[in-house]
DNA sequence: ACCTGAACACCGTTCAAGT
DNA sequence: ACCTGAACACCGTTCAAGT
């Protein structure tokens, strides 16, 4: 092997492995320096740039890999279930708030709104099958609330609550481990489904 | 009036305001410099250490600002409804959907990590409030849920899921504008009680 | 095509010195 | 007690020049 060589042979994946662990160690998407994940590369400070347009475009590209991740934990947890597409919706969520207990900061890149923007396009396949999944549950008999773009902001709504109280900090506060994620979001979704689907109190 | 007084009067104040004001201006609570903070107020690069022990000393008062104005907010709109603690809880959940449609930059602040963690003393009162509303509701007759930390759990995430959702543009990008936000939270927090106090479908 | 290294205009923070 | 202004060690980004 050659002892350092002009080109470094793959400086993108270094340069986004080594903003990931400064990220991490800083505990949040700012507490990082381009210069220094270059340093970390074993780089100049010019260089990051021949492969990112700028500092954001490497967030956004980490952004899209946790995206990918995401979709893949997703289809496991997705395949894993009935396939209603009450239950599929559930999976879904239920394997959004494990990922973000488990990849916290990973999480909080992928939402940061700048991020959020540059990523839509690729969140729109997502949307759509979501949509239609809680426009099939909707559809079936006993529902009492037969609103589809309600249900489906619920349920989203609900999810990214319980994965965002984990990234912010705000679970730890209250003494709720990463490890009562799933088992919550489990029963949490299990809850505000009762609440489209059972019958009414009597009394209302 | 006296031009250019060599000392500024209320400095502090004027550093709080130009702040607010880069981060409106800059869309986020990281595009502001405590510099050009300075510059606005018309002080020197080291004056504002007479005020802020550190940039994010700044950031947390400014989030202290913003959760004293939500409280008072929750205040009003608690005031405004039924005083069984189920609408206490519930009007303060709408109050806080309501706070972060409106002042989207000033929630954001608020619950940054770093300065959440700063404020949690202050945190704990109304988190305290909340647990024993919800312990009373709980304690009703005809409840098919009895567990006081699920449904306490259960509302600030749904509450928190809907806030976060506007303020980092997941409901921008889904086309739900602000003015939405209040009936939003109020038929989801709805709905989500259902579950909790409804009796389950007959096939379950 | 990819990287260096100097340069530019900025930062946050400190500290002697001024009023 | 409060503020200045120079200083320090950093940034992000650009660009000629090197390989």
């Amino acid at each position: 092997m050659p002892d350092k060589p002009y080109h470094h042979g793959d400086l993108r994946r270094a340069l986004l492995d080594a903003a990931m662990a400064l990220i991490e160690e800083n505990g949040g998407p700012h507490g990082w320096s381009l210069r220094e994940a270059a340093r970390r590369a074993g780089v100049s400070p010019g260089a990051p740039y021949r492969h990112f347009e700028d500092k954001q475009a490497l967030l956004v590209a980490l952004g899209l890999e946790g995206l990918e991740r995401l979709n893949a934990l997703c289809a496991e947890e997705a395949a894993a279930r009935e396939p209603d597409p009450l239950s599929q919706f559930r999976a879904m969520g239920i394997a959004t708030v494990r990922f973000a207990a488990h990849n916290p900061v990973h999480y909080r890149v992928m939402n940061l709104p700048e991020v959020l923007m540059a990523l839509q396009p690729h969140l729109q396949p997502t949307q759509d099958r979501v949509d239609q999944m809680v426009g099939e549950a909707v559809a079936q008999p006993g529902v009492r609330l037969d609103d589809a773009a309600l249900l489906s902001l619920a349920g989203q709504a609900m999810v990214y609550g319980i994965a965002r109280m984990f990234v912010d900090g705000h679970f730890a506060a209250m003494g709720v481990g990463p490890d009562q994620a799933e088992p919550l979001a489990s029963r949490l979704t299990e809850i505000l489904g009762t609440g489209f689907f059972a019958t009414p109190p009597k009394d209302a």
